[in-house]
Parts: structure tokens; C-alpha cells; sequence
DNA sequence: CCACGGATAGAAAGCGCTTGCTGCACGTGG
DNA sequence: CCACGTGCAGCAAGCGCTTTCTATCCGTGG
């Protein structure tokens, strides 16, 4: 039926042995009869049997990348980038690893699952991207599980989430409290004072720190920090959307508005045109990550740029092996403030 | 070291067989066994080893999802639906499932390197996205690996990708012809009579597909086909930017741009802007695919709408069996026009 | 000319799990 | 009261590969 290692060691006359080895590549073979096995190999179309050898080895070539919204750029952009640098034609022959997006959903529970199932798999590395939730239980389980791989010497390494202490997981982080400090800096800078912050979900870690850099901001400049003026809703366009028309409803003098992220943003400016209001005439808006969409919006959005690729690469290599750990097993990752045309001096 | 089956078994006094039909849970158990494996389970934090199982019982519950760009939410989108139906938390326990997404990158031999390296895990499903490559050699061969897929009990399907003959896999094919003929009819219904095109890759499939269509409108019009008014590039904003301007360059008294997607679109909104252009006074432009951006773009662009997500989730479903295959094993899945704010009556 | 070492191939013992078959202890009908 | 069917549990044979250890062959130096 399928074709095995021993057949195509019967087609080779040589042993079962003989063919693996030429197959890994990690033993002398003399140069004839690896000619004479891999010959066997194409004409009997033979595909090595990843279980079986995952099972006699005791390791696999699997690497899990988690995300929690494979439809949001946020995720497929570092999803992108971290597999670019697993997956595919590298260079060394015979290094191919299957590197896997699962998609998390952002429920911890999911989460939960997928790493029991990479576990399962003795999968060789799993890279974790984006904020985590801040539920102690949830967060205790996940912690444990990371640990639990580590231990069980899977590479672990976050990407745009803040370290994991004792799971000797490599962190990644971004610096969203700093990016969210200047972009509200900015925003204070051309005189606003009454600002509107449209925050994600509240146990998000991502959430937290954006919003901590924003108030921090407002604090610097000395400014009350109203909490009508905040909003929290989800990391869509959609829930921007809301957020807008409520934040309108509650404080119609706001002259800007700071979105938990670039959709978010998106949506903000739809409210706010459909309330007849202009961008950035009336209001700014500012957004935060910089997606390729951003720059095309009209007017084009300003935001915090984060280096989604370049993190997701470094990642990927980490996760390969291929790049040392920061030191401490710990780096941050700043953003970088990109001023356009959706923020401006207030009216009047 | 790690704990094993036998383990297990041991501190719950019974043998290794039972233990895995308590956990697989498709033989009968007394109750009071099945109870005290799975307190020995969760006592020594048990994990099933994957690559074991699946070997012995020659199947895996691995489910590969192949896209050409994890980047773009096009795929990202379909991508979710799919690993929505088949991922997690579904009902009947056990039926846990590994959705993996792999990025080929558009190209041929990445696609089928990861076709090797799922058929290599035996995956139970796989799920190939977008549209393909029309390369006699690189088609055949994937068809033939696909064909070995589907032989060795993979169950295919080719969800937003033209149908493979004789491969046994099954095809949701997106009606792009159908789309494109009606967006283009709606231009020229507006008293259109010079449109640019913006088409994808030559050697892509939906390039092709959605060329004809605009074609077949053109055509059905009584309008020449000037080739001058067509220009090829990727499915990138970048692409429909530097397009544009050529077109421009070519043809100064086009008065509408159709783009092969919804990315082209935005960047050829921004190089008619930056050219002094208005839209939809000046020029008219259309997109594709109609995504979540899109509607927010200023002003909204007209799209063909593809019900991503539906197509996905129904793909997900029948790569898991738990929906039956179309008739014939080929759907085609319709488009659906989405006039809005970005096209508008000629100008004088 | 023989002993010895390096290079290469093979034998065989698992890796941890599934599953067909056997075995045992009941409960029931004759 | 015995034969038999039923319900559960165990035995043991692999699944296809890797890898340690051993065997063989050859070239070389003493």
C-alpha cells in the first residue's frame, strides 16, 4: 500500500539503517550508495513518515505560532514574518520545518488547547504573539503550560507580549505604554485637551499598557484624567465605530480621538463623518500599529508604527535556534510615531 | 521523564489498553475504570504523545490550510472561517483537531513542499486557498500530489481555487468571471468608455478569470479592448499605486480604473489623488474581494463582495466531513456588486 | 605478511501507542 | 444446576522509523 523506509531498502539492497541515515544526513555513507538510496527514494515516491520518525527520534519538526485573530494584518503580518524565517526552503537541506499559524481567538481557553495540543505533537518551538489576558487562573494555567514545555525543551518565545516570569519563555515585548506616552504627547503637543481614548478589552495586557502610556501622557501635561472620556471596546473597526458615536454623546468638545488601534481608528472616523464632523479640522484621530491600510485612509492616519516584521522575524529565528535570546531572555521593542494628516492643531 | 501511557495505566491498576480506550473513548469501560484512569490522567498531568498515536492508529488529526499571503486579510479571513469549523473547542470531545495554517507565498514550490510535509504528517485534511498557478509543469505536479493526497484518505478541498481534475479533491471556485463582467457592465452602464484594468499576475488563475470578465463586459458593450489600458502587477497596494500612474501616463482620458483586488484599488486611489485627480468626479474606481477596509475608505469603494467567511466555514466543514461535498464535487460560489461612493457617472 | 584502525553497512532494540483477539466473570435461560 | 452469551479487561503484535552497537572490509604501517 504505502511505500516504507524498508522498501525502499529492499529497492536499494541496502538496510532499513542505511536509508535513514542518507535521509538525515547525519552519518558517513559512502557516496555510491546514497546515490543508490536516493534513486530508490524517486522512483518508489517515497515520503518519510513524519510520526513514525517523530515517535523514534523523539523530536518533531513542528513549530506553533499562536495568534489571536488570523483575520486582523496585526496577527497575519507577524504570522508572516515568523514564518518566513521557520518554514520553507531554508537553507540547510532536510531543515524543514512545518511551521503552523493556530488561531487562538484570544480566548485563553483556546490557547490553553493549542498548546496541549502542540505539546502533544513535541512540537520543536511555539511562538506566542500578542497580549495576553490578565485573569489570574487563566493566566496561572498558561503560565504552567509554557513551563511545562520549556521543561520539556520546546523553544517558547512571545512576540508582542509582555515576559512570562518563570516559564523560561523568551520575551519579545512591545513598548505600548511608551508608543501610546507620545502619540498622546503629540496630540497634547498641538494643544489638545480634551481627548477622547477608545481602549480593547480590559483584561487584555495590550489594553492596559496603551491606555497607561496614554494617561501617563495626560498626567505629564498636567491634565485631569476625565473617565468619561474612555471607552473600552473591542480591537475592531466596528467597536470603534461605537466608541465614537458613545464618546460623542458623552463629551461633544472632544477635539481628539486616540483609537486602541489603527481598525479602531477606522472606525472612528466613520462615526465621526457620519456626525458631520471633519478630520482633522474638528477632530484628530490617531490610531496605533500602523498597518499597510493606514497611510491610505484619507486623511492618512497617524499613529504608532510597530515593527511587526521585523519582531516576527527575530522571533522566528529565535525559535529556530538560529539567533541567541536577548539577555535575560527579555527585549523590548519600541514603536516608532508616525505624525500624517489625521491629527492637527484644534479648532478655535 | 515524561510520562507515558503505561505510567498511567500502572497508577490506575489497569492496562495500558484500557487506558487508551478511556481516552479514545470508542470502546465500551466500566464506569468505575473509566473514572480511575482519568484521575490517574489528570494526577500525573498526562499529555497523549501525537507522533505515537498517529502512528499506531495510521491517522493523525492534523488539518493543513494552505494560503498564498498569511499578510493579507483576504486569506486571513478565509483562513479563520476555515479554522473555525475545524479547530478547538467542537462538540463531541476527543474530536480535537489541529488546524494549521501554512503561508506557500504564492509560489508553486513552497505549496507543494508543504503538501510533502503534511502528506509526510498524514494529515487527515488539507485546505488549499487562493487561486493557482497556471504553469503547465508546477500545476501538474501539485495536481499529481494532490491526487496522492486525496488516494492516501486526505480528504482535499480547494476552497476559492479553480477545480483540479482527477485529483478527487473537492472545489469551491469563486464565480470571478461572473464578478468581474458585472462590475465592469456597472462602469459602462455609467457611460464608461475608457477603463483602465489593473490585473494581478499573469500566470495566476483569478488574474485571468477576473480579466475575462472585464473583458466579456467590454466586449459585450461593442467597446474595443485597447491593451494599452491593461497592466499587470501584484495583488499589493504598492502594485495598484505604480499601475495607476502608468496607466495615467498611457491613457490620460481614462475615466475609471478597475483593480484586480480591493488593495490595488486603494493604492490606485492614492496615485490618482497625488495626481490631482478627484474620485468619483474626475475618475471612477472599483475593486475586488470587498474587504473589511473597503468600506471605509474615502470615499467607499465599489467592490465585488466574496463571501469569504461563508465559503471558508463550508470548506472547513467538508474538509471534516461533517458536510457533505457538493455534487460532482465542484461549487462555484457567487459574487455579489457592491456599488458605493468610489464610482459615479463620467465626467462632461 | 599480519595486526590494527578507520570507514561504512547491518542487526536489532526500542520509541509510545492502538487494536484484534483471547480470557474471565458474571447473568440468564433451559 | 449447567451451558452459553455478554460485558470488560488484558495480551501482545505491530505501526515505521532511529540509533546504538557490532560486523565487515580495506588500507596501511610495522
Amino acid at each position: 500500500m504505502t511505500v516504507t523506509l524498508a522498501d525502499v531498502a529492499a529497492r536499494a539492497q541496502v538496510s532499513p539503517a542505511t536509508v535513514s541515515r542518507v535521509l538525515n544526513g547525519n552519518y558517513p555513507v559512502a557516496a555510491a550508495t546514497r546515490e543508490r538510496v536516493l534513486k530508490a527514494v524517486t522512483e518508489l515516491d517515497y515520503v518519510l513518515n513524519g510520526p513514525a520518525s517523530a515517535l523514534a527520534a523523539a523530536t518533531s519538526d513542528l513549530v506553533g505560532i499562536l495568534v489571536n485573530d488570523i483575520a486582523d494584518p496585526f496577527f497575519g503580518i507577524m504570522a508572516s514574518a515568523i514564518q518566513s524565517e521557520i518554514g520553507g526552503a531554508q537553507g540547510r537541506a532536510g531543515g524543514e520545518r512545518l511551521a503552523v499559524v493556530c488561531n487562538t481567538g484570544g480566548s485563553p481557553e483556546r490557547e490553553l488547547t493549542y498548546l496541549t495540543l502542540l505539546q502533544r505533537q513535541r512540537a520543536a518551538a511555539v511562538v506566542v504573539t500578542g497580549g495576553a489576558v490578565e485573569d489570574g487562573p487563566h493566566a496561572a494555567a498558561i503560565a504552567a503550560k509554557l513551563r511545562k514545555l520549556t521543561d520539556a525543551g520546546t523553544r517558547v518565545v512571545l512576540c508582542g507580549r509582555p515576559p512570562a516570569e518563570d516559564t523560561g519563555a523568551v520575551a519579545l515585548a512591545f513598548d505600548n505604554r511608551g508608543g501610546a506616552r507620545q502619540l498622546t504627547g503629540h496630540l497634547i503637543g498641538l494643544g489638545h485637551r480634551r481627548l477622547g481614548y477608545i481602549a480593547g478589552p480590559e483584561e487584555r495586557t495590550t489594553t492596559r499598557h496603551r491606555l497607561e502610556g496614554h494617561r501617563q501622557a495626560l498626567t505629564a501635561a498636567g491634565l485631569e484624567d476625565d473617565p468619561a472620556l474612555t471607552v473600552h471596546g473591542r480591537y475592531d473597526r466596528r467597536s470603534g465605530y461605537e466608541a465614537t458615536l458613545e464618546l460623542l454623546r458623552r463629551a461633544p468638545d472632544l477635539t481628539a480621538v486616540v483609537a486602541a488601534n489603527d481598525s479602531v481608528a477606522l472606525g472612528a472616523c466613520a462615526a465621526l463623518r457620519e456626525s458631520g464632523l471633519r478630520i482633522p479640522e474638528d477632530v484628530s484621530v490617531a490610531g496605533f500599529d500602523d498597518l499597510p491600510f493606514s497611510v491610505d485612509a484619507v486623511p492618512a492616519l497617524t499613529t504608532v508604527r510597530l515593527p511587526l516584521s521585523k519582531a516576527g522575524a527575530r522571533a522566528g529565528r529565535i525559535a529556530t535556534g538560529r539567533e541567541e535570546p536577548p539577555p535575560g531572555g527579555i527585549a523590548t521593542v519600541r514603536g516608532e510615531l508616525m505624525v500624517r494628516g489625521s491629527t492637527a492643531v484644534p479648532r478655535g
